[in-house]
DNA sequence: CTGTTAGCGCGTTCAC
DNA sequence: GTGAACGCGCTAACAG
């Protein structure tokens, strides 16, 4: 670029300087159009102009004021991870929108988990932060915590002292299983997402169960428990099989789960993408939806409606969760009030009554 | 929030007061652990602990080090438009990838292009801008502009003295455009992303082809003509249609493009979205794809292969755009080298020889 | 390894 | 409507 070194960075004094007003009648024209006539404010930006001041200095005026003018986001995942999960993509969609209102910026901040290097919020500039999907074990929770600033937590209903926005998963998981149930359903499969931040993948055993730092992948599983005992179905027989919430991924672990002997006739999804993956695979292995096997998602994203058959699924109202989390952020108000939103089994083409065997 | 008022906001002097060493000693214990003994950094990071201190206020070091550890990254579109369109994901996909390897975070920010207050743009604390998209005419255009920072652009080649990434959206259109040629098409009808900012939706005359801020909608309208045009097809009987990227509307429009007398057999959409809508109308209009009709999209997101009929469509590299732009912006290199990267198109199923009449 | 000295560029009283 | 003074909290030299 030219600019670094062409000017001597140029401020706000010299502009004064070169109008001959002080430095605070500048300043005045740029932040309070009503503390001086117009004409010497016109006088001063076009002065501005010509000397190419780039306006005052962000950093400087932060400093000062305190406020940054941006609210921080923090996923439980990778970036390009989490920006290929069109849940969290809703979620974002929800926090933009408050963002734009308010006119303020939204910074994402990464965070390696495995790294020492957690500077990055530590570094970060915001007047406070959302957290999406943190596992109760994060070290990046920690820093965030550490920070000292308003923090509002998305789907982590164990936080204490920190105000949540999330949904009631373990009945919203229960809806999903209650359905197949009501369809006579009793060889079940669940795919389910990350219990925890350690990359395994591959069926879930009593002693991991036990072991569950990620929130939602909890509840989710006791939901569909709760339901499936209340059957008389021993859940500690139920298939488990823990996945990266990615299509293909999906796809390999419907396979395996298929080809089990007695043949699940249901699979708990706990993603719309997982169960997208695993009717790509029935349709691969010539199983027929919904006449073979019943799928159930989680979420509702535009895909569940946009494929066929379309998914049965429980539909979460994730764009709000966005919202609700910037408000709640951004709102004064010192009442850490959670919210817990609604969500409904949305009854499409993917779920049907269980084949006679 | 609590924080606020109990503690007068405590800083690294009160720090080094309390451990009884000077504000550098304490500055150096947490950014500079190589420049002190183990030992009293020890004590010093505990004492700041127990005092409950933030860590050294970002906003201090900004101003101080002239760094902020951010890239901007302005989109052309409202946000949660933005984060609805599959392609801009995807290229944010691509520079969170780089963002996360570098340890940057990204400041994304909203830019209401009516409102006087462009305020975000002048008070976003980045060391550089990514700008996706803007229109030509743009206000945030300037503003990004005037904040003399280091800037890189994304599809919109025309920029002077800014580096930019993208692709060759001229040719691009063309292929897709030559490939239903070659099967024999001869009634097209186009469906376009806006051309202007003005909210328009509604047919094309030639004025308003004339007078297109959006770069990268005049340059695939140009492609299709190019060919349309080589192929003794008057490209202003060609009714083109410009519709919001959404699916609804896509649906809306593709409706009254197909009702059109003589109908159309092929339909280029700009987009995989628009495409996806045409798809729909026809299937709800009981009209087959491709046999009665053919659809081309453009950019080869994830749902052109999802759906059925998969879509034939023109792939670009949309995750790459992201990394190079982030990258470009990232390298110090003064070589202002605009990159432009291959498409090429991808047939499925949605196309097919024309129907004989 | 430690401390001293200087600002980074600005916003805000408060007097004039 | 204007200007002088103060300090936001920190880090980069450099000297010890």
């Amino acid at each position: 670029m030219e600019h670094d070194k062409a000017r001597k960075s140029i401020k706000l004094q010299d502009i004064a300087q070169a109008v001959g007003v002080s430095r605070t009648t500048v300043s005045n024209a740029f932040n309070r159009p009503d503390q001086l006539s117009p004409e010497l404010r016109d006088k001063i930006l076009e002065a501005a102009k010509e000397m190419g001041y780039p306006g005052p200095n962000p950093m400087a005026r932060m400093l000062r004021t305190g406020q940054t003018g941006a609210i921080g986001l923090v996923f439980g995942e990778s970036l390009p991870y989490a920006f290929n999960d069109l849940a969290a993509i809703a979620f974002l969609r929800g926090v933009s929108r408050v963002c734009e209102r308010v006119k303020a910026s939204l910074l994402i901040v990464p965070t390696l988990e495995s790294d020492a290097a957690q500077k990055t919020i530590e570094q970060a500039t915001v007047d406070g932060f959302i957290i999406y999907n943190l596992p109760d074990d994060s070290e990046a929770l920690v820093r965030v915590l550490d920070r000292q600033l308003p923090v509002v937590a998305v789907d982590q209903p164990s936080l204490k002292n920190v105000p949540s926005v999330g949904i009631d998963d373990r009945q919203a998981a229960r809806k999903a299983a209650t359905h197949l149930l009501s369809f006579h359903h009793k060889q079940f499969a669940i795919m389910a997402m990350e219990l925890r931040s350690d990359l395994y993948v591959g069926l879930v055993d009593a002693q991991r169960l036990e072991h569950c730092t990620h929130q939602i992948t909890k509840l989710r599983l006791r939901g569909y428990r709760d339901a499936l005992e209340e059957a008389r179905i021993d859940f500690s027989q139920v298939p488990i099989y823990e996945c990266r919430n990615d299509e293909n991924h999906a796809r390999e672990v419907a396979m395996t789960l298929l080809q089990r002997q007695p043949r699940p006739t249901a699979i708990l999804a706990m993603s719309d993408i997982l169960a997208f993956g695993a009717l790509r695979t029935a349709q691969q292995m010539s199983l027929k939806v919904p006449e073979d096997l019943s799928i159930v998602g989680f979420d509702d994203i535009p895909l569940a409606w946009q494929i066929r058959p379309r998914l049965t699924t429980v539909q979460q109202p994730l764009v709000e969760k966005g919202v609700l989390a910037a408000e709640l952020l951004l709102s004064k108000s010192v009442t850490k009030t959670s919210k817990v939103l609604g969500t409904r089994l949305v009854v499409r083409e993917s779920s049907g009554v269980a084949p006679t065997v």
